[in-house]
DNA sequence: TTAGGGTTACAG
DNA sequence: CTGTAACCCTAA
């Protein structure tokens, strides 16, 4: 292992993680380009983020055969089933602990070893997994299910009904309260309860519609304060066009949280609710950067 | 600009 | 000396 020139941080690869599940493998520019990840990665080129994510491929995939029994897995979505070869997994995932932090992902899994059904613990891994990749998503405004989603494809290897299990193990989380759910985004829970049933987005339009900001203490760091602060220096930064495709990306958010509302008719109840939330917000982007692009012609 | 091959620098 | 990770070069 050397020990090189400028060696990467743990800080950048995740970064680069984010990226890749956020945009996607191979759009480097993009991900050099995203403002909450360009500060990390600025001392980066696209092509090293290229390179790194080639070595950290093949590190993950030569590490994954350490153990005598090579469990011969690809990378393709559609999982083969996974037939009892029992002992090779079971000693990879024998070491299910509660770190979160920096941890080397290990780059195999089968149905058995994401199912809970037979964990004692409380806590079961794919608890930790989740937690994880927020964690290292570290998206001010949480993440989309299918962000994290996109993001443990990448770091595992999920079986084919992992979706339906993160779907059912996010709405544990997020009713046991570890996670808060706004507008379908996700974020780990803080210590401090603070306010709930309106979303970072809402109050965002009401900071670009009223100017005056409604911030009592500087010192109270609230966290809505930061997501805030996060989008308008986004916002403010970005170039018209950047600005319409926000919108729209904004207005197909909307469509498909409605969509997913009118599929999922057991919690028809909050989905909905989120869903019209969502609508409001996107009309509202509409109208904002149309004041916006009028103001600056 | 990206993907892939090749080269250099460092650790064991 | 060998393996690995960052760096470099070039074709598409």
């Amino acid at each position: 292992m050397g020990a090189p020139k400028q060696r990467w941080t743990s800080e950048e690869e995740a970064a680069l993680r984010t990226g890749v599940a956020k945009h996607g493998v191979g759009n480097w520019r993009t991900i050099l380009n995203d403002p909450e990840l360009s500060s990390i990665l600025c001392s980066r080129s696209n092509v090293d983020l290229k390179d790194k994510w080639r070595n950290m491929n093949v590190t993950v995939t030569a590490s994954s055969s350490r153990d005598k029994a090579r469990t011969a897995v690809k990378k393709t979505r559609a999982a083969p089933k996974n037939n009892d070869h029992s002992a090779a997994i079971s000693t990879v995932i024998s070491d299910a602990h509660d770190e979160i932090v920096d941890a080397k992902p290990i780059a195999s899994a089968s149905s058995e070893a994401w199912n809970t059904s037979n964990s004692k613990k409380s806590h079961s891994r794919l608890d930790n997994i989740i937690m994880e990749a927020i964690k290292n998503l570290n998206e001010p405004t949480g993440s989309h299910r299918t962000t994290i989603a996109s993001y443990i494809e990448e770091q595992y290897w999920p079986p084919s009904d992992f979706d339906h299990l993160l779907s059912a193990k996010l709405k544990d989380l997020a009713t046991s309260g570890k996670l808060i759910k706004v507008n379908r985004k996700y974020r780990i829970a803080p210590s401090s309860p603070r306010l709930e049933g309106r979303s970072p987005k809402m109050l965002l339009l009401e900071d670009v519609q009223k100017e005056p900001l409604k911030v009592g203490s500087d010192a109270n760091k609230s966290l809505t304060r930061s997501q805030v602060d996060a989008e308008l220096a986004r916002m403010a930064t970005m170039t018209p066009e950047a600005a319409a495709a926000a919108a729209a990306r904004a207005v197909v958010e909307a469509e498909a949280i409605m969509a997913e509302a009118e599929a999922a008719a057991r919690e028809a109840e909050v989905a909905e609710a989120e869903a019209q939330a969502a609508q409001a917000f996107a009309e509202a982007a509409l109208l904002t950067l149309k004041n916006r692009n009028a103001a600056k012609v």
